[in-house]
DNA sequence: ATGGTTATGTTATTATTTTCACAAAAAGTG
DNA sequence: CACTTTTTGTGAAAATAATAACATAACCAT
């Protein structure tokens, strides 16, 4: 039973439904909701029904009604704290952009590095060394941890944040982190992205006619 | 026909014989490649199978024989150019992690910004205005772009590069772009994927048992 | 009211993806 | 040199996901 891919289209509906909402619109319609999504509106229609959301024969789903639900589903009400661990590039940018997620209920409450040069406030971020890690995570019952540490490092930290009691792992390190089942791991490797949108663009497409990449 | 996600899988497999060479190791076995990536010893061998590569029976595959393969695909040789759209806090992070692209033969020429204060170097890469970012497509013959900008001159901005020529997008931007079926684009909404993990983490897990996410 | 229209919700169908199963080739063994 | 073991490569089967189809409810106009 796989649900992450109803799950990331939920959210992308949500994306959808908040811009709507600011344009004034008050109700949409699987087919137009659909169109902004990028989405066939049976997709949408699917993906509602499996979450038991439920709109107005012939009316649609009001906007509002439908935002509620998604935010019901996903906790939107209680603000939910994650920790950042790796202030490097990418890490810096994900506090930076931390105000971004605070809009969603998301906020990265701490940061964590070895390097000592980088335990300072970032963004009125606090970032802490490495050791004290798991003494926050359990103190702070925090369940979930950004990873934007070197590949070298990666599953090492990953295996602290489990033992800490972290549940779930958004990894942009180039690394397939392994860790016990009921632990969620979220790869991002934005190479390998940025590759295979590279491939697509300019060698799939004379193969056979119509390659959909 | 989609192989997007073979593509992707076949990236990481890349990644993962990239680290047993660094290890040493000469061979590895669907089953090896396998636990390293993630992905059953059969996805391994179909993947392999549907673009044309070839083990050795009992024997397994040779590292840099792969290697070699996939490099082939994937046009590992040529550099590849890319732009960058909008240098604010994650373009500025792509940016800095120029070198990392480069490895893979992958590197930003040039970013463009709307504001002025943002056109200056930033990490060897000369940041331009975006009213030249046509001229500078056409005359260097760049195929892909990331876009770091804003959700609200996103779709812009997409339409003036697929006008430019453009055939690949990689977009951070919070919004699903529209272009015609022959571009590629790839949407990467982190905050979508941070709020996936959390809900996965927190709450998918007592619904039915055994609710894999 | 009542008939027509429209958009949902769900069942059926089709397509895609993954897993299973096994024949065939290579390498080792006695 | 036969015989066993091991691992690939692929066709068949199973599982998943997407699309199509349509019955049903709500709304609107007359």
């Amino acid at each position: 039973m796989q649900i992450r891919n109803n799950i990331r289209r939920l959210l992308q509906y949500r994306m959808c439904l908040i811009r709507f909402r600011e344009l004034g619109f008050e109700r949409v319609y699987s087919y137009s909701l659909g169109r902004e999504a990028g989405v066939s509106p049976e997709q949408i229609r699917k993906d509602f029904s499996r979450f038991g959301i439920k709109g107005n024969k012939r009316g649609g789903y009001l906007i509002s009604e439908l935002l509620d639900s998604l935010n019901y589903i996903f906790g939107k009400n209680e603000l939910q704290d994650v920790i950042l661990i790796g202030v490097g590039n990418i890490g810096m940018a994900l506090a930076r952009y931390n105000c971004g997620f605070f809009k969603r209920r998301k906020y990265i409450v701490a940061g964590f590095d070895i390097d000592p040069s980088k335990i300072r406030k970032i963004n009125e971020i606090p970032v802490l060394p490495m050791e004290v890690m798991p003494r926050f995570v359990k103190e702070n019952g925090i369940t979930v941890g950004i990873m934007a540490v070197p590949a070298i490092s990666a599953q090492e930290i990953c295996n602290m944040l489990v033992n800490a009691g972290i549940k779930g792992i958004m990894n942009f390190a180039p690394i397939v982190l392994k860790a016990p089942r009921e632990v969620v791991i979220e790869n991002i490797n934005l190479c390998n992205v940025l590759e295979s949108v590279i491939y697509c663009a300019n060698y799939a497409r004379d193969d056979l006619g119509v390659l959909e990449c």
